[in-house]
DNA sequence: CGGATCTCAGATACACTGACATAA
DNA sequence: CTTATGTCAGTGTATCTGAGATCC
């Protein structure tokens, strides 16, 4: 049975929960990479692009449009690195960080709606089997 | 912490399922849209190309190009029907179900493979969770 | 030189939209 | 006239590949 497969399973539910997310930060003008871009710039402080894409996993070609569109937004600032002029700086702007805090708004609402059917001990029972699947992957 | 996110554990245990079933399928020439086509019709019978995206999650649009590969390869048969000349019956060919089983060894392989971290119990207790999710959405 | 960094162009797979002709 | 069907062309997104230029 074709519904019974767990990669069938992980995929429909993943493509619901992208659908959520998609939907709640195109709500407010955003979209996945900026709030992945924007949660490793304020937790972990600035980083050259490399160093960004390595954290949050977006790809380095992804990540040139995704800064742009935020350092357009002044949501993020890029500037050369002086010890090291391959490198750009980038940093997160105040302004950067309170879209973040509206970015995680939208998401905290998704992650509700995304669990709806679920009790708090089957939520974290999922994300705890997820995380061992994710840690063992990759 | 984005690493916590049910929805980002989602979309990367998502990615990994993915990845792994297209690495499995493309071995053998493949990709998802053959195998749950091919199953749909091995399990409920021929169909028109309507009936039978509706059956696994396939759009019109994309059926077309997908019966034409699979037809291409002798797996399944594209005839008018008689009795709706709209309609086109696709029928899975003999050699479709030797290629079908082909498919699921590499799926039942990348099941394996996916849930490998988890042991037997676990792994019902994901797939349950996952199926009250999918049933929930849409 | 090898290796890292940034940028751009393109490819892929999946899902979706709109338009059209045909026929029920 | 309305609805369903199959086809084609095209959009959007997330991911990845490859090439090139620059610099360590």
């Amino acid at each position: 049975m074709l519904t019974g497969l767990p990669s069938w399973l992980l995929t429909q539910s993943a493509q619901h929960a992208h659908r959520l997310v998609s939907d709640g930060l195109g709500a407010v003008g955003a979209r996945g990479y900026h709030y992945r871009a924007l949660t490793a710039l304020d937790q972990d402080g600035p980083a050259s692009q490399a160093d960004l894409g390595r954290r949050c996993g977006i790809h380095l070609s992804d990540l040139v449009a995704t800064i742009n569109e935020l350092a357009g937004g002044g949501y993020v600032e890029r500037a050369p690195d002086p010890a090291d002029r391959r490198r750009n700086v980038i940093t997160i702007t105040a302004a950067g960080r309170r879209h973040l805090r509206r970015l995680e708004k939208q998401i905290g609402r998704v992650q509700d709606e995304l669990l709806a059917p679920l009790t708090p001990e089957e939520r974290s029972q999922l994300t705890g089997l997820l995380r061992r699947l994710v840690e063992y992957h990759g």
